[in-house]
DNA sequence: GTGAAAGCGCTAACAG
DNA sequence: CTGTTAGCGCTTTCAC
């Protein structure tokens, strides 16, 4: 069996009490006796077991980080990984670890919502239902919902600006001279795929341009049926000279389009995609990009949570964070 | 406060016991008693605490993902991220969570090396030293290995044949007709740098090619330092006519500074990358690279873990994952 | 199928 | 600065 803390108490001659704070709180025992439970401890190979201390404490300096989206896998979306990052860096700096569960981890036997894990509150990436952070609340769990927005009391939300984000997009593809603008929509959430679809259509008719139904394509946003896609619209006979993509993987697999097409960017075709995420750099020519502030996300949403685990009241808010246009090489 | 059993179970005439039970083992309580023990919980908002639970039972079903490179981010990293969401689809589904700690949260006052949260059992990532694997095993938490082999007793590593892929990569260079092969090498752990390097060198002394050490770059693996290191190489009078960069970021940067320098890819200069990460099929034209079998490492060293902590007696082996040679359009 | 009792290993008052 | 006391909320024998 492992060492507990009376054993390392026993061999030191000194209570449980001084050697539980000879850990816990070392500045509230002389050096001495720090010295002697210390070596009193590494003979018994003694650690503080984290469970117990968790159990007394009442709380366990963990949070938990759960994405709903379809389009998974989690660590390797590239819209997700550079928000996940974020959190993970906040959390480590107030000294919470990260846990990262899926909804599976969620359920009762009686199928009510609940975390099974140790952790001290919970952000919800995606869309999440009311219901899901109601069960949550009501066992006193914080919540914080990340690139989702929930009209419900005292619920704290980090969003994005959807469409103000596509708008700019179609905005600098009319600057420049577009008028035949096709659009790439990746199957995402209804909200972002409903508000980047309505910042194209509005910004083209705010410019007088009209909303031809076959320069859009609705498809999974994947590489390969981005590349089918364009290549559907490259073909059409008065085809598209600017693509507005709704991800930068769509946005991608467009340019891997047009390369194999023959057409050179952005003389022959103009394409902006979305999320500025690692790859909209790694391609060449670079790509004009809606930029998102991922790390602000994850930060902001991680603080909150962590103020409110510890001890300040939840608000009701939506904090949008700011996107702005990156100008690369493809426009 | 928040719900107890205790509660539960007088709200609903049972004992505690049988509220437990309902929970943990619904089998072994009368349908007729579970619902009505579901219905006094629901009143109570109850929810069993997973602390008290993993406190007695002795186990929290959570495993950790420590990563030690001076590459990070981790779950950026385009090397480690598929590895990690391959641990985390295996823990998934044989019912554990995973932490994702920093070696912050394996240190105590003392200095010595301890798991300060809760889980069963350690995968570590990277170049961990011998120090860290003895303490945490002299406190009976199993522990695995990932990409990187430690000679110690009882203990599993998972790696894969670095010094294989680099020589697949320089083999299937040399069988195109190149003569001169340059080498930009990216500034990873000792073991994998030198093992790569050695692929390259032996296999161009193989072929009686002799060792340019002005084709030879080390550089931080970035797409910057890519680009500024292989534009220096492609400038040369006698220029090497491919290059094998020792990752995909790399490569990717290579081939950014052959473009721009208006060479054909691969007409002009081929280029070999090392890890089949994403990028390497966004960048047009898409990259021949070494495949690692990263999904397979993750997996292999989450399943050797769980075995560990739930009884198998650890056994000392080296896994080494297949590698393969992807051969795409940049040869 | 259900209940009573006995802790798991630790920390938080409160004294001294 | 150090010790005493009293649990934290749950599961697990072992009876019934």
């Amino acid at each position: 069996m492992a060492a507990t803390i009376l054993d390392v108490a026993k061999l030191c001659g000194y209570s449980k009490t001084t050697v539980s704070r000879a850990f816990a709180s070392p500045e509230l025992v002389t050096e001495k006796t720090r010295e002697k439970i210390y070596r009193a401890a590494k003979a018994l190979n003694y650690t503080p077991d984290a469970i117990a201390r968790a159990m007394v404490r009442g709380r366990t300096d963990n949070i938990g980080f759960i994405i709903y989206e379809k389009q998974y896998p989690v660590v390797l979306n590239p819209f997700y990984s550079p928000i996940f990052e974020s959190v993970l860096q906040t959390c480590s700096q107030k000294g919470y670890s990260l846990f990262i569960s899926s909804d599976r981890e969620l359920r009762l036997p009686n199928g009510q919502a609940c975390v099974k894990k140790q952790m001290d509150g919970v952000i919800l990436a995606g869309h999440s239902d009311e219901q899901i952070v109601t069960d949550l609340r009501r066992q006193n769990m914080p919540v914080v919902l990340l690139n989702n927005a929930l009209d419900m009391e005292d619920l704290l939300c980090v969003t994005t600006d959807q469409y103000g984000g596509a708008a700019l997009a179609v905005e600098h593809l009319v600057e420049r001279g577009h008028r035949r603008i096709g659009l790439l929509a990746g199957n995402f959430s209804p909200h972002v795929y409903l508000s980047r679809y309505s910042g194209y259509c509005d910004v083209l008719q705010k410019h007088g341009l009209k909303i031809d139904g076959r320069l859009i394509r609705s498809i999974e946003p994947t590489v390969e049926q981005a590349i089918a896609g364009a290549a559907e619209l490259l073909s059409m006979e008065d085809r598209p000279t600017a693509l507005f993509c709704t991800n930068d993987t769509i946005a991608i697999g467009a340019m891997k389009a047009a390369i194999r097409a023959g057409l050179r960017i952005p003389a022959d075709l103009a394409i902006v995609g979305y999320d500025d995420s690692e790859n909209s750099r790694m391609i060449e020519p670079e790509l004009t990009t809606v930029r998102v502030d991922k790390t602000a996300m994850g930060a902001i949403a991680a603080e909150h949570l962590i103020a409110q685990i510890e001890g300040e009241p939840p608000r009701k808010e939506v904090i949008q964070t700011a996107v702005e246009l990156v100008v690369r090489e493809t426009t």
